[in-house]
DNA sequence: GCCTTTCTATCACGCCTGTGATAGAACGCA
DNA sequence: TGCGTTCTATCACAGGCGTGATAGAAAGGC
């Protein structure tokens, strides 16, 4: 078994650099020299790694969800059962599960870069389409399952339409990030988890609603 | 005078040629090329009429932010002075009218695609900069304004902050273009439109309270 | 030692891009 | 008619791109 290097590292390596790449330049120019130079790699040694150009990009996007998705199961494990805390904290815990998906520092906002940029170029790149599409059904049925939940544990206001909610929230999201990454200047870290919280906050009981059944 | 044809309308047709190529090819692949062909233009015509490929993206640019600030301004025409409406009747024009920002009919769909398509290009593309901002302050200050003026109708549920809400608002409205544009499978113009109503009916005053809405 | 596999490095090709230069047609005015 | 401006059309060039091909280095098993 012949083995220099982990390849697997290797490609992990050359996925940072596009992603540094991407979030400098934007992915129309994130050429595989580019990439390549920021990896400190020969362009010959990247394209033993991968066949092509699409398939670069298409592992790339696939590394991309992977670690939110990973990101995002951590948090799971971080907070373990919130069925019995109290309700208050309930809302702060979603709120901040949540906000794993918005651009509130360095790293999330890269990853959100990157995520926006796949996912626009998405529309006309059919390389992108499937994981694209997968993206946008996984985060509406998370978000669907976080509303669920709190719904479960009747920390909801009543008489809420779970589908709509479901949109208005992960539009929110959606909208929260894209504002945060293109016009951070207008749209500061602090002011998104405000109104992520204020969303949050609205869909809860009014203040002085007896709390969970269980 | 020579003037065998309207400079004024061969723009506007090179621009309308310009928007259909990004709608189906998206910005990347907008070439000049790939626009005269468009516009059945030859290369050397049209950059007669635009002096650089960098002329030409932001005259586009600037036209679609035009073509979007006259058609609210249309519509602000259209429904005049809305102070005298019952409550309800101002929520549903309310909504009506920030509607004309979202993808709702092929023409509003090929707008926003096209907006989405230019501000996340500005990110990395000075050229775009300040036409960008530009846009994105503008829609702010409108929701802002026309938060502002709901509120002061009294349709608005007290102690709600302006400041917050705005930036909610905002966010939801850009939240729902980019679902709608990149996966208009999963949300459908309808539903969007449902989830605008929704929240603008959550801001308004509390249910019980006569007037409002459903 | 040798052999095979893995990895690095480089060359060349065809394609597409924006752009400078330029020639000629179309047109209105004198 | 001829003149000058406006417009159309084309060529050529340099630069970047993805990619096929290939040669040579590096490394471990035998």
């Amino acid at each position: 078994m012949p083995k220099h290097v982990d390849p697997d590292a290797r490609r992990r390596h050359v996925v940072d650099a596009l992603f540094r790449v991407v979030v400098r330049e934007g992915l129309q120019r994130t050429s595989l020299r580019a990439v390549a130079d920021e990896a400190q790699l020969n362009i010959g040694s990247l394209r033993h790694y991968f066949a092509s150009q699409q398939d670069l990009m298409r592992f790339a996007m696939q590394s991309m969800l992977d670690r939110v998705e990973s990101r995002l199961l951590e948090h799971v494990e971080r907070i373990g059962d919130l069925g019995n805390r109290p309700r208050p904290e309930r809302l702060r815990l979603a709120a901040g599960f949540l906000a794993e998906l918005l651009p509130l520092d360095e790293h999330r906002r890269a990853e959100v870069t990157v995520f926006l940029d796949f996912n626009t170029a998405a529309r006309t790149n059919p390389a992108f389409g499937d994981l694209s599409r997968q993206a946008a059904e996984g985060t509406g049925k998370l978000v669907r399952r976080v509303l669920t939940r709190l719904d479960a544990a009747g920390a909801l206001r009543p008489g809420l339409d779970i589908g709509i909610e479901t949109e208005r929230l992960t539009a929110l999201l959606d909208g929260l990030s894209l504002r945060a990454v293109l016009h951070p200047e207008v749209l500061n870290p602090r002011t998104c988890a405000d109104v992520l919280f204020t969303h949050l906050d609205d869909l809860s009981m009014p203040a002085g609603t007896p709390g969970s059944a269980h």
